[in-house]
DNA sequence: TGAATATAATACTGTTTAGTATGATTTGCA
DNA sequence: TGCAAATCATACTAAACAGTATTATATTCA
């Protein structure tokens, strides 16, 4: 095998494995032996591959910007849309990863303002953009931004127990539930003058 | 001035400590030097008020047990009534000591059975209960806990942004404005088969 | 006043952990 | 084959921090 592969490969090791153990132990609860361990590979190399504790973090959260939302907005019916697009959004904020990446965000992004700066592209940033056009594109609001910010809020509203280990991630099928529950009521409460375009 | 009376003021101090530092840096984030110090105190003297920082920490927290949430619902219309509480419950929410409360949950809840069984009687429960219950005696609702649940969602739909630092606390008037805009959708949009008892 | 208690001042113990140093061993490559 | 870079194994340093020990000084109260 080529040397430079190698390298590749091991750089991805000890960054997967520190994905890992930030994401379920936060950064505190994170020591670079257990990282070198999780990684299969000694301290030294660690941090041949990166010089800090806190680069390493910083690193990673930077490498999870490319995540997209993997949802995009069609031309069906309005309620038809919302519809979907709850359900990818909530599904997806359900899933054991995002939840726990929400949490380390939570924990961390208060100590530095570099921090915020990283997990600032990062959160629902994503959907928040594509709803916010979606929006725009298709109803006459006077703030398609804080609106679509509440419709998002209606969807996570169980979350914070889940966050807070009070209950376990919505279900398949309480995630339909919920999604229409709240589409019915957005829906029928826009702002009147609204108009579909 | 009594012993007793000496005593307790001296437990008060070191208690009152002890919470600034934990809000303001977190369980990891405060030394027991740092309460001792805050509290113009020696350690000694803090470790003979109680035996270890993690009871120090859950003494506090259950503590706050005992606060209210200070708002009670009334007779007028539906509608007023929403409007007073959600500026009560987002005025609240928004002031720094309950940011930093939130945090602080959202940072230890996830360690220990304890701890989640010791915040579970906080965070928004007693406001939560209030709602429910009130919803329950004014409407015919299918599920009054989860559109209380979701109400309170849409009134909070901007504090992620503040409790991440992306923004600062809703001042009064946007608080206002934010009310009216949540009352709004929300009673438009609620189920149908809702008739006012 | 004098015994008992609380506190101060200070230093210490033991543990955890980020980061470094060293010397031996493997591995890619010319 | 033989050199150079990467890695391993292991041990170390330095700092932070929870919790303890000691000795001396105040304070309460009988």
């Amino acid at each position: 095998m080529k040397a430079a592969e190698k390298l590749r490969l091991k750089r991805e090791a000890i960054y997967a494995a520190a994905e890992r153990l930030f994401l379920s132990h936060g950064y505190e609860g994170t020591t670079m032996d257990a990282v070198a361990e999780e990684a299969g590979v000694t301290k030294q190399t660690v941090y041949r591959y990166c010089p800090s504790k806190a680069d390493l973090f910083a690193g990673l959260i930077s490498g999870m910007g490319e995540e997209r939302s993997g949802f995009s907005f069609g031309n069906s019916a309005l309620e038809e849309e919302l519809h979907q697009f709850g359900l990818a959004f909530l599904t997806a904020h359900m899933g054991e990863r995002n939840l726990s990446f929400f949490r380390l965000v939570m924990n961390e992004s208060w100590k530095s303002e570099e921090l915020r700066e990283l997990f600032a592209k990062h959160a629902q940033s994503r959907w928040f953009d594509e709803l916010s056009d979606f929006l725009e594109k298709r109803l006459e609001l006077p703030d398609a931004g804080s609106i679509a910010q509440i419709f998002i809020s209606m969807l996570l509203s169980e979350r914070n127990r889940v966050l807070m280990g009070r209950r376990s991630p919505l279900p398949r099928d309480e995630i339909m539930t919920h999604v229409s529950l709240v589409v019915g009521i957005f829906l029928k409460g826009l702002p009147r003058d609204h108009t579909v375009k």
